[in-house]
DNA sequence: GACGTCATACCTGTCTGACAACTAACTAAA
DNA sequence: TTTAGTTAGTTGTCAGACAGGTATGACGTC
């Protein structure tokens, strides 16, 4: 993995260009200090991913960087990475924590029994300041001896991931349009009627673990969602 | 490849469960008569393709089957089978066909020269005969040869895909929720205000040629959209 | 009996060196 | 000009070895 992304590094830090050649595996190998089959299996992963091309008898080439836009929804990200990776600055306002119990409603949507203990987290989330992302997030805090008194202004992702060493997997998520109501147009400091989008997620680990439960209302002047639709 | 094959084969078939434990790299290169590197580098895409676990010093394992639902929007099918899926009876209403030569905002759009022919479609999609997705749609005409008087009433993509032999790869889709104006009100038969769906859609074939613009209004309280995020 | 330590077996991760298969470019002969 | 052969360079595959991590059971201590 370190390979890969040090790789990964190489290519998109402008070191190479689609239709480049790389090194060959045995110079590549020396280069990075280690075992051509190690470098091996890493390339293996790029292939797979479709930014190498690798030719027997010829080399190993960096693959167009075909439709695949920076990033489409397809791809798992926190709040704090989507607007960072549109060149703002991301921030936290508004917050407010809660230990509740599950509604009926949200057990059954977060698959859990009805007593279950959540970690209830509202935020609004900034955009070189201004307000662009509503969040509300489930946590089920039986999972991880998550504290009300966390830091939860910068990205839940980091913190769960780095901090409790937990694997985010996937997302099963919900595309929705929707009007912004008074609440919204409030904590968003938009017009009324606005839409916006709705992301409802649920979140699961490496063990197939549904972990969190989010609703992210995103200004959809500010956001840009695209998905690589294939057939 | 033929590793990877073989293994896929295996757990299709299922001759393995989730949960279950691989024989060890060893062992199982041996079974397969392949070398343990090969049979590694099998396993490393399998590995990312979320098939299996391993796990140094215990062993590789058998992952959960990702909970793909029927069909997310991140595979391509067309609005006729979007609705056939949703178990509705397909038709099209208020067809409006017309030849057009591309606007410099269109031209950019699709890529084409501002003088570029196009054929632009209008057209009204039922459900079970109500209005449920309003499309547009622009169609490069330099590629195919298409009639104004073809019949336009059924599946665009059907069309293409049997009678004119197009393989349609993939199309690179943009998700906007969009307030249903008038025209979509009187359309789509639905109350002002009302949250929309569209999306816009440069559609490509085999040969990454744009071939279909598209936009497409669903009405969001007869779709739901979803998608797998993947980290 | 409960607990901690250690030895052990087993597994994946990595490395080394070698050879096979393939490709492209060049050379020489027809 | 065409064809066949040669050669250098690359990826594909292989065998064997050792390092590092994990679970298990034996053993001694409290």
């Amino acid at each position: 993995m370190k390979i890969k992304e040090h790789i990964d590094n190489l290519i998109a830090s402008g070191n190479y260009e689609p239709g480049d050649k790389l090194p060959s595996e045995t110079a590549f190998a020396r280069e990075l200090d280690v075992s051509r089959a190690s470098l091996r299996e890493a390339l293996r992963v790029l292939e797979k991913e479709g930014k190498i091309i690798k030719t027997q008898g010829v080399g190993t080439f960096i693959a167009e960087p075909i439709p695949r836009f920076k990033k489409g929804i397809e791809e798992l990200f926190s709040v704090t990475d989507t607007i960072k990776k549109e060149g703002y600055q991301a921030g936290t306002i508004g917050l407010e924590v809660a230990s509740i119990i599950a509604s009926k409603k949200l057990a059954i949507q977060m698959k859990v029994k009805p007593s279950t203990k959540l970690l209830q987290l509202k935020r609004i989330r900034t955009a070189d300041g201004k307000p662009v992302v509503y969040c509300e997030d489930f946590l089920n805090i039986e999972l991880f001896p998550l504290a009300e008194t966390e830091n939860f202004t910068a990205s839940l992702f980091d913190l769960l991931e780095n901090k409790y060493g937990l694997k985010i997997k996937y997302a099963l998520t919900e595309i929705n349009p929707v009007i912004a109501n008074q609440k919204l147009v409030s904590k968003l400091e938009v017009q009324p009627n606005m839409p916006l989008l709705l992301l409802k997620q649920l979140h699961y680990d490496e063990k197939d673990q549904l972990f969190l439960y989010s609703k992210n209302y995103f200004r959809s002047d500010q956001f840009q969602f695209r998905v690589l639709r294939t057939r």
